[in-house]
RNA sequence: GGCCCGUUAGCUCAACUGGUAGAGCAGCGGACUCUUAAUCCGCGGGUUGGAGGUUCGAGUCCUCCACGGGUCACCA
């Protein structure tokens, strides 16, 4: 015990001495609840705009609890802020109201301590919707000090690793997780009132499949057989559109073993749908819908800012072909964009450590540089290299293409859809390349899948497919530069 | 992983070319019964992220390390 006692900071030591006062006195420092009446929102909700008339008349008595965020103490009375995420309201002791051994005892309360109130609503002479205690019980001490009351608490790396206190300290971080949270919701409500059913399909997986990333290892010791992360659960919801659940969506962690940047998190959340019988140009509709959808009842309109750019979610949003897109942005000339030779050589200027890459690679490479950076406003991009696409149909204008599109919007990918590949045969030859291409040294390539096969062989109906990036789609809606802003406990190395 | 920036009191931030490390909030003591960044008087609080080095003297300069941010690379 005295080995591990941290050393106590001087306000440190003056909470643990009000503790043991407290205790001294009988307190019950860690009692088992508080009968509220309300929650603090909901006070302000229904209260909040009462007037100081309706309020003296009706006198109402509530009993409500929160966490200690200012304290000004003035002789005999007292006023001070009780909050949560949601809401704040302010409190007011007097030792007449509530005596002099009773009021004495607030002395032992600090900024940050919780606190149950019970007493009745009033508006002070500035207005102020405000409690008037008549008794008031702790609820659990706080033990340190609360950063400053002003500017909250500014220290990223702290924010992040104690998202507690960044909550307590920052009620707009609080909003955007409310807002993440409401979000999902709707998407729930859309897909739901659309007739699709919510799945859950397998987080550890033998077979890492459904996109290009590295994934992360596990074991599992009872079968004794590697298992991975999944870095997509596009093949096992496939397979449950071949077992005629004809409209699935799950909204789940994906997990990818790379870097960490403002876009990305090794654990993301993805929402992935298919529909059957659809293709991609029936996703870009439902698309589109699901995104007004939820900007209107997210925001009340169809337009945001991110950072100073204003994005206009209003319908139809634009469509480019890929190749178009490079055309007009990257410089090539549409004679160099047909020479493997030329595209590979300026995709190597961008990716000089890149080992041998292919034209389709070479192109993706191109447009995540040349191209990506310029489509603020939200833009189809259509019919990618099928090469680069081995899930997707090929388009049915040209060979070379996937039925695919990425819907870019303030530079950043937010969907990913196609129409799915469903032909056995051709995904069977798909496989093999990606796995020449895996020989060759390309971890990212996906792995051959046999039994997914086996599913396909049993006929997957044409179906429509499409994953949503809901991280990022937060930093649209919250107006978020970083992924980590969108994140509870965004991954960090363990200090 | 490369490069750049940051790390000072519990928190938010200062400290010119190297010369005794400061303020506000928070805390402690006192005054104060409508305050709200309460006010007024007084007080305490620091291994300047860590380890070396240069120097008479290092928060400041150099090297290494740790963590974070940005950017590029990798990657959706």
């Amino acid at each position: 015990m005295d080995e591990s006692k941290e050393k106590l900071t001087d306000q440190e030591q003056v909470r643990q001495e009000k503790l043991a006062s407290l205790k001294a006195k009988g307190i019950e420092l860690y009692p088992y609840k508080f009968a509220k009446t309300h929650f603090l929102d909901e006070i302000v909700a229904l209260y909040g705009l009462k007037s100081r008339e309706e309020l003296e008349n009706e006198k109402i008595r509530v009993k409500v609890a929160g966490r200690i965020m200012t304290i000004r103490r003035m002789g005999r009375a007292t006023f001070f802020h009780i909050a949560n995420s949601q809401a704040k309201l302010q409190a007011y002791l007097r030792e007449d109201v509530v005596g002099l051994e009773s009021y004495r005892l607030f002395d032992l309360f600090d900024i940050g301590d919780l606190i149950g109130l019970e007493g009745t609503l009033f508006r002070t002479k500035t207005g102020e919707l405000t409690v008037l205690i008549e008794k008031f019980e702790l609820l659990a001490k706080c033990f340190h000090p609360l950063p400053e009351k002003w500017h909250g608490l500014q220290d990223v790396e702290t924010r992040y690793r104690r998202r507690y206190l960044d909550l307590i300290m920052n009620p707009e971080v609080a909003k955007i997780f409310v807002l993440r949270s409401r979000m999902i919701s709707l998407i729930r409500k859309f897909f739901d009132d659309r007739g699709y059913l919510e799945v859950e399909t397998p987080m550890m997986q033998p077979i890492p499949g459904g996109a290009a990333a590295r994934p992360f290892k596990t074991y599992h010791n009872a079968l004794g057989i590697d298992l991975y992360l999944r870095i997509a659960p596009e093949l096992y919801l496939k397979r449950l559109v071949v077992g005629g659940l004809e409209k699935v969506y799950e909204i789940n962690r994906n997990f990818r073993n790379e870097g960490i940047s403002s876009e990305h998190n090794p654990e993301f959340t993805m929402l992935e749908f298919y529909e059957a019988y659809c293709d991609y140009y029936d996703l870009m509709e439902l698309t589109e819908e699901l995104l007004v959808y939820l900007c209107q009842n997210l925001l009340g309109r169809d337009e945001i800012f991110y950072g100073d750019e204003l994005i206009s979610f209003k319908r139809p949003f634009a469509r480019i072909k890929f190749k178009e897109a490079l055309l007009q942005f990257s410089g090539l000339s549409p004679s160099r964009f047909e020479q493997p030779s030329e595209v590979i050589s300026l995709a190597k200027n961008f990716s000089p450590e890149k080992g041998a890459i292919t034209y389709g690679k070479a192109l993706d490479i191109i447009f995540d540089k040349c191209v990506k950076p310029h489509l603020l406003q939200p833009t189809f991009v259509l019919n990618p290299p099928r090469e680069i696409s081995p899930l997707a149909k090929a388009s049915r204008d040209n060979p070379e293409e996937a039925e695919r599109f990425e819907l870019i919007i303030a530079g950043m990918e937010i969907a990913n859809a196609f129409t799915e590949l469903n032909d056995p045969v051709d995904q069977r030859a798909r496989f093999e390349q990606q796995a020449e291409a895996r020989k060759s040294g390309d971890e990212e390539a996906h792995w051959l899948d046999l039994d997914y096969l086996n599913a396909l062989e049993y006929g997957l109906p044409p179906t429509g497919g499409e994953g949503i990036g809901i991280d990022r789609l937060t930093m649209l809606l919250a107006n978020r530069r970083s992924i980590r802003e969108v994140i509870l406990f965004p991954l960090l190395r363990p200090k």
